[in-house]
DNA sequence: GCGGATAGTTACCCGCGGCTAACTCTGCAT
DNA sequence: ATGCAGAGTTAGCCGCGGGTAACTATCCGC
């Protein structure tokens, strides 16, 4: 699995839970890409086992990607708290956040996710 | 400046504190790429302006090359000190700073650094 | 001065991941 | 029924950044 298509599942996430049917169309506006780039890199998932279309072109994200997805989201969720706690601001913590999320190996993260929860209480 | 070629001018500096002389083998052996990859790396490097190669095949950093390299070195030791510090094994440590120094914003790095000052006294 | 090791470059191939242009397909409205 | 709009795919381009094979150039030992 690359950078670029946790991307595509987290974004597919995070429009599933926004709207009840997702489309490519929806994945490509959200990122700014067009159709074709999308239309590929859906394919690919697709046939990597990461995610399902209906016969109305409805994503929907397999356990495996959908697996992926969560772990990058809440990766980008903790990250982007921590940056922003520590004085970022909201849109720059969220921009390092989108990056740091699929370069950062679990065994750092939760450390991460540990250290964070035992400076909230 | 592309995340790799923050990587070559890392490479060559820290190797040019292990050594006085640096050349292209070296930096290849180091990154563990082949002869022809590091020769067009460095080439863009060269003509870009970062990099200065002598008659022997000496390597130098230019003031520009040096300044980035400064950067994303100090980048690594903060991150893999402060990942340490949390818990962390120092080798996935530095392989995670490796990866985030690339991508993170001035504003998050300098926040960290901020932090990690405020918590070591 | 000739042969071999070492360094570097040139010319190619490949997959990734963007792009545009152009096509298909489906569905709806006139 | 025509025709248009919207969604998706196909074909092909590009730069990046790895790779190998093969060449060149230099230097050193014998």
């Amino acid at each position: 699995m690359q950078e670029s298509g946790e991307m595509y599942l987290e974004t597919i996430l995070v429009l599933s839970r926004e709207k009840d049917a997702v489309r490519a169309i929806d994945v490509g506006q959200r990122m700014g890409y067009s159709k074709p780039s999308v239309s590929r890199a859906l394919g690919r998932l697709r046939t990597d086992g990461y995610l399902l279309v209906d016969g109305g072109g409805f994503l929907r994200l397999t356990e495996k990607g959908s697996a992926i997805a969560e772990k990058i989201y809440e990766r980008h969720h903790v990250l982007s708290e921590l940056l922003t706690r520590i004085g970022v601001t909201p849109e720059t913590a969220a921009e390092d956040a989108c990056r740091i999320e699929h370069v950062i190996s679990d065994e750092s993260f939760t450390a991460i996710k540990r250290h964070v929860k035992a400076h909230s209480k």
